[in-house]
DNA sequence: TATTGTTATACTCTATAACTATA
DNA sequence: TATAGTTATAGAGTATAACAATA
């Protein structure tokens, strides 16, 4: 930091710290991404619905940080091509409830290798411990109200 | 997890964990920026700049996580705005030396204080000791070699 | 009146390749 | 041959408002 710096250190800034870490460790994934291929969208929208099931689609665009615009858009190209299902909610008409397919949960599994490969590496050289401690503070932070 | 999900848990994920951390860090940081108005790759450009001085392009793009040909046009905006300068370097000529200008200085000044806000928000809730420690547990992870 | 989701629009960033200039 | 940066281009996501349908 110079002296005549306004701000802190970017490596001490959150937002900045988080981004980086991410983009490392995107790049492997990435390249993962690129052979399916995929975007990183459509990969995320895929784990989440495998985790939680049928559910509408304010639920995955919170889950997966995506605008519910965006989602309409994403989710359309992917019940084409046949990695989700949609169908109205029978209680609440205007919900949209939407499930991930055999052919979607497919594409998880071919991929399933590739992505613990990639986690495996991460882990080997962070360490477990500390894997398991930052994984805990991240979903500490994510809860944080702001 | 369901017991037909091939992947792990997504908030145990850490490019999922890392990309909700960061949304839910970057939902005031967004409102400031909406303020200025600036983006938030423009941002962390005038924030490297101020940290590192007088830099050439590619140092930028990697620190501030963009790509050389969006980063062209940025900072074609950004020196048409003022708050950046660019010369040729004078020993290799292919370079082009960018530094932040006193009025790209002077939204970080301005924005201070918003900025502080923030971070202090973030580290009252989360814990002083807690915070430092991802920190520091981010910059391990975003030098882990991929 | 509030909520869920869609559509429309404008803007911005991403990603890649091809290119220029320089080393 | 390799590197720094630019340009071109296609594609995709972001953000907001306005809207329709339903609660």
């Amino acid at each position: 930091m110079t002296s005549q710096s306004y701000t802190k250190s970017t490596s001490r800034s959150l937002p900045i710290a988080l981004l980086r870490a991410r983009e490392t460790v995107m790049a492997p994934v990435r390249d993962m991404l690129q052979n399916i291929p995929m975007t990183e969208q459509k990969w995320r929208i895929l784990r989440v619905l495998d985790e939680l099931g049928e559910v509408e689609q304010s639920t995955i665009a919170h889950e997966a940080c995506l605008l519910l615009p965006s989602l309409t858009r994403i989710l359309r190209t992917m019940e084409a091509d046949g990695q989700i299902t949609r169908r109205q909610d029978n209680h609440d008409k205007r919900c949209t409830k939407v499930k991930i397919t055999d052919e979607g949960r497919g594409i998880l599994e071919e991929n399933l290798l590739a992505s613990l490969v990639i986690s495996s590496n991460i882990e080997a050289q962070l360490g477990r411990e500390k894997l398991d401690h930052l994984l805990n503070l991240l979903e500490e932070l994510q809860a944080v109200k702001i």
